[in-house]
DNA sequence: AAGATGTAGTCATACGTATCACTAAACGGG
DNA sequence: CCCGTTTAGTGATACGTATGACTACATCTT
C-alpha cells in the first residue's frame, strides 16, 4: 500500500538533501558530491525501488524530450520501417518516441498530441487531422511540397517514372492504372505522372485492400480493350489485382502484367513475386526524426526527397504479341 | 515568440481567477460559476488557444489516464487489430492509449514505461522485458497461465484441436508442423496440442518471416516420409510453405495441404486462400483495455481466454490416395 | 431582526523535480 | 594567522494545475 517513493524518500534514506539525489542521479555530481555519497545515494535508490516522477519532470523541465509519431494504421510494414528508423535516431539524442494511430474513421476522444506531454510530432500525411495540430513542432511524411509544414518526402514521381519506362521497354502500349482511393499528395502524384509518361487508357480507383482492389481489377480487366498491365498506387492493391486475374484465368506475367508501389511484405509472398518500387521507409523515419530534433532545436531544415528503387520481379514480362 | 498560455493567463483575460478557470474548463462549475463568466472564460480560452499543460495536470492528479499498449513489432496486422478493440474500450472510459513497440533485439535507451507517464500497462507477451515492468498496473495478452501476471489469452489449444481434427477428418497420416521460433507460450502450446492430436512426423523451426519460412519448408518436404500436410504455427510462415511447396512444383491443396493460424491479411492474398484459425484480435484488445481498467480500479478481473474460429479455406484438401 | 442558507467566486496549497544561490568547513599561500 | 579558494553539500523556489477551505454578499425563514 505504500506509495511510489519520491526522490525525498530516497535522501532521507541515504541521510543527504533531495538535491543531492537529484544531481546524483542526473549525473551531474561531478565534483559537487563525494563519490561515497553518491555510491549511498545511488544504493538508498535502489533499494527503494525509485522512479523518477516522469509527470513532475515535465513540468519542471518545460519539455518531455519525446516525439510523437502518428501513422494512419499500426498494421503496416511500411510504417514499423518508419518508426525503426525514427526510433534508432530518437535513441541516439536522448529522446523517447511513442506511436499513436491516427485516421479519419476514428474519431477518437482526444487528439493524438492531447494524449501526452510531448515535445513535437513526426506524422504522416495519410489519416486525418494533422493539420489541426499545428501549435506543435511537426515534420510530416509524404507531404505536399506545396504545403507549408516542413516534409520529408519520398521521390514518387521518379518512382512512378521508373515503372512507367520498365513497362513501355517491355512493349506495353495500353496500361490500366488501378489508384488508391484517397485523396493525399502522394496519389494524386502517382496517377499525373503515370498519364504523362505512360499509355495509360483506363483507370478505376480502390480502397487500400485486397478485395476491394479484386473488385476494381475486375471492371478494368472485364473492358473490351483490356490492358495488358496494371499499374497499381499499392502492393497491397497489387494483391487484389493478382487475384482479379486468377479468377480471370489469366497468366500473370504473360495475358498481364502487374506493378506495385512500397515493397512491403505481400510484395514477396505474391507468386509470382511482384515488380515494385522499393521505398527506403526507414531511412524516410530516420531523416524525418532529424529534420525534427533540428526543428526543436531551432533550425529551419530543408525539405527532403528520397528515391525509391525499381525492383523488377517476376509479375511484368513483355505483352502478348 | 510568446511562451503558451497558462490558465492564468486566461484567467487574466477573462477577469477572473486561475481557480475559476479550472472550474470553468473541468466542467465542474456546476452551481459554483455564473453561466455567462463560464462563457466569458471559454471565450477567452479559445481566443488564447489555451491548451492546459499535460505535465502538469498529470503532476497534480497523480494519474494520466493513459495506458500504454507494448507491441512486438508495428509491423503487424494482427496487434493493429488489438489496437483497435483496445482503443475503443480506452475511449469509452475517457482514457488515451499510447503505442511502443519492444521487442529483443530493439536496446532501446529507455524501457516504454520511462518514456511517458502512464496509469497501466498492456503488454504482449511476445518481446522482451514485459516482466522488468512489474511496478506499474499490468495486463499481458497471450502469456502462460502459469505466469502470476494476469492475462487476456486466446484459446491456442483449441485452435490447434480444430486444426487438427480438420486435417484428420480429411485422411492425412503425416504431417509436418513448421513451428515459429520464438519461445513463447502460445508457440510451445501449438506444438504440444498438435503432437497429441495429429500424426505429426516432422517439424522444423523458422523466424516469423517468409524467406526463412520457405527454407524450413523445403527441409520438411525434401524428405523421403514427405508429409502430405504442413501445419504451420503462423500465416507468414504458412505463406513461406506456399513458395516451398511451389518451388518443388507442388500442387496446393491437393499434393500437399497448408494451414496457418492468426487469419492476418495474407491469408486471403495467398493462392489459395488460407486455412487458418481467425483469432478475435479486436475484441481480445477489448477484454484485455477492460480488465486492466479494472485493476485500476482496484479490483483483480479473472483470467479470459477467447476461442478461436476455423477458416476452411482452399489450402487444405484430402491427400491423394 | 437575526440567524440560516445559497450564490459566486477567491485563496492557498501541494503534487515531485531540477537548479540557482547560498553556506560551512577545510585547506593553502604569503 | 588571516583571507581567498575549493569541496561538499543544503535551502528555497518555480513549473501549471486542481481542489478543499474560506469569504463576501444576497436571499430566505421564523
Amino acid at each position: 500500500m505504500s506509495k511510489r517513493p519520491t526522490s525525498r524518500d530516497v535522501a532521507r534514506a541515504a541521510g543527504v538533501s533531495q538535491s543531492t539525489v537529484s544531481l546524483v542521479l542526473a549525473g551531474k555530481s561531478e565534483g559537487r558530491v563525494k563519490p561515497e555519497t553518491g555510491q549511498a545515494v545511488r544504493e538508498a535508490a535502489r533499494r527503494l525501488g525509485y522512479r523518477p516522477n516522469l509527470a513532475a519532470r515535465n513540468l519542471r523541465l518545460g519539455r518531455t524530450r519525446t516525439v510523437l509519431l502518428v501513422v494512419p494504421t499500426l498494421a503496416s510494414p511500411f510504417f514499423g520501417a518508419v518508426y525503426t528508423g525514427a526510433a534508432r535516431v530518437a535513441g541516439e539524442r536522448g529522446f523517447g518516441i511513442i506511436v499513436h494511430p491516427w485516421n479519419d474513421d476514428a474519431v477518437p476522444a482526444r487528439s493524438p498530441v492531447d494524449i501526452e506531454a510531448i515535445d513535437g510530432v513526426l506524422a504522416s500525411s495519410l489519416g486525418g487531422g494533422v493539420t489541426g495540430m499545428s501549435e506543435v513542432p511537426l515534420v510530416v511524411l509524404d507531404n505536399d511540397p506545396a504545403d507549408p509544414a516542413p516534409a520529408v518526402n519520398f521521390d514518387v514521381a521518379g518512382g512512378m517514372r521508373a515503372i512507367a519506362g520498365h513497362l513501355t521497354g517491355l512493349g506495353h502500349r495500353r496500361i490500366g492504372h488501378l489508384a488508391a482511393a484517397v485523396d493525399a499528395w502522394t496519389f494524386r502524384v502517382r496517377g499525373e505522372v503515370l498519364a504523362e509518361e505512360a499509355p495509360v487508357v483506363c483507370r478505376a480507383t480502390s480502397a487500400i485492400e485486397v478485395t476491394a482492389a479484386r473488385t476494381a481489377a475486375l471492371t478494368l480487366l472485364n473492358r473490351p480493350d483490356r490492358p495488358s498491365a496494371l499499374v497499381c498506387d499499392d502492393d497491397l492493391i497489387a494483391a487484389g489485382a493478382y487475384k482479379a486475374a486468377r479468377a480471370l484465368g489469366l497468366d500473370v506475367p504473360h495475358d498481364l502484367s502487374i506493378t506495385g508501389f512500397d515493397d512491403i511484405l505481400v510484395a514477396t509472398a505474391l507468386e509470382p513475386e511482384l515488380t515494385t518500387i522499393r521505398l527506403p521507409a526507414e531511412e524516410l523515419g530516420a531523416r524525418a526524426m532529424t529534420a525534427l530534433l533540428e526543428r526543436l532545436d531551432g533550425h529551419a531544415p530543408p525539405d527532403v526527397s528520397l528515391p525509391g528503387e525499381l525492383m523488377i520481379r517476376g509479375s511484368t514480362a513483355p505483352p502478348r504479341p
